[in-house]
DNA sequence: CACCTAAATTGGTTATACCAATTTTGCTAA
DNA sequence: TTAGCAAAATTGGTATAACCAATTTAGGTG
């Protein structure tokens, strides 16, 4: 049998067949590919060589296999994503400090579109969220607090990627925020600082003040950045790594 | 044959295992892995499973398969990364003006890192690129400036994620950043007012000052949502089909 | 020692068979 | 007729075995 392309591997020539297939429409989200003995006759190649593909569009995102079913059009990229910035970090060894910098960036512009897009009802959440923490006794509640004050800000930014963005970084160092959350949020020193910079910043959402907003969240960065540089060789590839270990 | 693991497929189960051996440092980027059929004896599974992880490892860009010789670990994540986020437009319909959100998002903190860790070398440079583009005359010497303009920024970050993460970017939308670039850097009004602003760019970040170099950023960047905001309707996703329509 | 060729190695592909989950079909009973 | 259930068909998941194609290795030759 003859290669549909010179240069390619079989599979990948079917993947851009098939890619091409989704983009042109014939094949639209949610929608089930034809069964994977057919696409193989279709393309003239073995039903391994379409597997080989199907696999790879899976992890992408693009599709979803059902053993029994068949395999479907999907638009969840987030999984994709999170495995390729997983791996990023673990053959790249780039640090908490990076991470953690690359993280602010979309915070702080999430922030300032905020400011242009926050509508009455979200201030009113933030406003609550912060008089539950305040209020609140043990770091577990407020560790859930701060990530709910967080998402919410993200949200009223009113732009998808960026929070999309921002989900998948969450999950890729899930462990690692979790416990420097909780390290950061322990320290009876910081939640006075805290909670008052998380009022600032709120304060300013409410007020729709540009400068001050930046100002606010950029002391708030300060403070995570300090402990982060404190314990420098705490590598975030050392949390990933216990994620995978698991299972060995 | 008992499968690995009660919930996964095999495949997965032995990508997960292929992961943690990398992690665990018993291979190296660069290095070899055993042969498939040999790590099909080890895990115990077919050759098939084998492979089929092993072209999900290669679409995440984790290693390489080369016919003759062998699987080698790389660490090659761009080209994943902009499979994930081309395909994440292709079926979520993100418009430009989200998209360039988040690309302002990491250029204003690449910006705001400059300010405290460019040093002389890459001002100079920048003064260079400036000069040159005060004296160009046609429009694509000024896009490939511009464009230079900006990459040396990003690098004077020194946050290796953040520059890698825009590059992908600008892969992504190559076709798109082009198009405007020159839409943009093509009307007689703008040549000057954005020559203004970058010379304000450069000359803040000269002076370490972090409040000049947001305000500069953030002009620089309202020109370029004004434009995109009058070209609403232009989605992004028209110039991403255009990308792949050709081997249809 | 350099070079070339043949053999061995290793990824790429195909074909077939069977397993496992889901879906469909069609019968049975209420 | 219809609701429910069980068998059959469909469809993805896995395993073998064989062969192709590129690379690497080994061995021999000059």
């Amino acid at each position: 049998m003859e290669k549909n392309d010179n240069s390619k591997k079989t599979y990948e020539a079917i993947i851009d067949s098939i890619k091409t297939y989704i983009m042109n429409g014939k094949i639209k989200a949610g929608q089930k590919l034809p069964p994977e003995r057919e696409l193989a006759k279709k393309f003239n190649v073995s039903r391994t060589s379409i597997r080989e593909a199907l696999r790879t569009l899976e992890i992408l995102g693009a599709i979803k296999s059902v053993q029994g079913s068949g395999n479907y059009i999907t638009g969840d990229f987030e999984k994709s994503l999170i495995e390729s910035m997983s791996m990023m970090f673990l053959l790249q060894q780039i640090d908490s400090l990076e991470f953690y910098q690359f993280r602010e960036a979309l915070e702080l512009k999430a922030a300032m579109l905020a400011v242009r897009n926050i509508d009455d009802e979200k201030i009113r959440k933030l406003e609550e969220i912060l008089a539950e923490m305040a209020r609140s006794e043990d770091e577990a509640t407020r560790s859930a607090l701060d990530k709910q004050l967080h998402e919410t800000i993200a949200a009223a930014s009113k732009n998808s990627m960026i929070i999309q963005i921002l989900n998948i970084l969450s999950e890729v160092i899930s462990q690692d925020i979790k416990q420097r959350r909780s390290e950061i949020l322990s320290d009876p020193r910081n939640i006075n600082r805290l909670q008052k910079i998380h009022e600032e910043m709120v304060f300013s959402l409410k007020q729709r003040d540009a400068q001050a907003t930046y100002a606010a969240f950029t002391k708030h960065f300060d403070i995570i950045a300090e402990y982060i540089r404190t314990n420098e060789n705490n590598q975030i590839n050392n949390q990933i790594n216990n994620l995978y270990n698991e299972n060995s």
